[in-house]
DNA sequence: TGTAAACTTTGCGATAGCGCAACCTTCCGT
DNA sequence: ACGGAAGGTTGCGCTATCGCAAAGTTTACA
């Protein structure tokens, strides 16, 4: 649960890597090889916290390969899910919000590739680049959506109704083609998705069981396959 | 429940108006004047919508006097109040995410004065105006963590324990001293309280009939008066 | 000034989903 | 290759909260 496997990657760094990059696609390789020779590199094994809430943010981040989830914990020591965060977006930005902590836990999800700069470069990020502010813009507006369905979906519907859905959600963002369906491209464990759904890890238990009853999803130990999307998708709808 | 009273504000607007609101403050009477003049100027009564959900975002906001509720609602027809925006506030900001439609519906709870640009100006305020950008970020990382707060509540207290929180929240955020404790400044229903805590107006009754008799609060049709906030915070920690 | 509309209160079941408990299965490290 | 830890399943009773119903109260407006 802990900082075991950082390494310094020492790997070279290639331009391409960034180039297809939203907030970086308008640059000049030059310019990317100026922002990669500010950057640190870092791989992580599943399960690394990234930074912590509440934490002095000096640092922002971008993923490179792997997912990150980001959570936070109550004084009660309840921990909820909020988001997950494919590769190539940047993470962290508690500066573009006008915070100087971070508001909730980074942790990946799976092994990961992240780049880092430190905090005092993001204004001169926003001035010299080209596209840099509106693209990360562009992704605070998708993770208030997410946010605002989710308080949507807490609100009104069932717990059957919103497992289905926010296991919809993560296929169609995180998900990798497998022989019979599309699995969730991390290791996800019921309390997981419990803690995504504020659910119990028996309540989801009980319902994947179901649900492989029916052949719309197939899951084992940390992993989930839908089967029949259309199925829980139908699932998702209805008030009954 | 609809556009009745709105009116063309033929009144002179000072510049005064806008020197002490935040992302305004930094700047020259020149400036101002120079704002005003593009601005429209809107006096709404209570219930007002002054943007739906979906609808193309052609204008920006800012909330000059009173209080705006924002809500969604769901296909299903369930309302949801996400937030409320207090005085000197920007909103209806989709561009400053990159959206080119609101993605949620905009309703005044008081009487209000609205001033109001075209998008297109969006980017000449950004670019010419110092500090109005990070002013704007500043807001949307606020509303980003009250969302945040809102998620985590649902998700781990119980509904007593959300509905205090909330009212706190409420009376912190747009309290007004009175005699015996301090009300909400604007019209609220058990109604609208349920909505912001998904919950039903029949708990929200009870629990505010329970909470009087406890001398907590003491509330009238659409009027709440927290009288006891230490009482409050007490109910809204505990988990029992 | 009276009548309808909007808002509120309260009682009484019904139930979705939790919490607990016990047991099973898979994986990982040594 | 085995033992323990992490993860998963399932049964059962309980209760917080909903949903319905019916009646009371305040306000708006004709």
């Amino acid at each position: 649960m802990d900082n075991h496997s950082e390494h310094k990657a020492l790997t070279r760094l290639d331009e391409s890597l960034l180039t297809h990059v939203p907030p970086f696609s308008r640059l000049t390789n030059l310019q990317i090889r100026e922002i990669l020779h500010h950057a640190t590199t870092r791989r992580c094994t599943a399960g690394v916290t990234v930074f912590g809430e509440g934490e002095k943010a000096d640092r922002f981040y971008m993923l490179l390969d792997g997912y990150i989830r980001v959570l936070r914990i109550t004084p009660a020591g309840d921990q909820v899910i909020s988001l997950h965060i494919p590769s190539g977006q940047l993470f962290g930005i508690a500066r573009a919000l006008g915070r100087d902590t971070y508001p909730a836990t980074a942790v990946t999800a799976s092994e990961a590739i992240i780049l880092s700069w430190p905090t005092t470069l993001w204004d001169h990020f926003v001035r010299e680049y080209e596209g840099f502010s509106s693209e990360t813009y562009k992704v605070v507006g998708q993770r208030m959506g997410e946010m605002n369905m989710r308080v949507v979906e807490m609100a009104t519907q069932q717990v059957e109704q919103r497992v289905a859905n926010t296991l919809l959600r993560l296929v169609d963002q995180t998900g990798r083609k497998v022989k019979d369906g599309i699995e969730v491209d991390f290791s996800i464990t019921r309390q997981d998705l419990s803690e995504m759904t504020a659910t119990t890890l028996h309540t989801i238990s009980r319902l994947l069981s179901a649900w492989e009853k029916k052949g719309l999803v197939k899951s084992r130990r940390k992993h989930i396959v839908v089967s029949d999307a259309e199925g829980l998708v139908a699932l998702g709808q209805h008030h009954a």
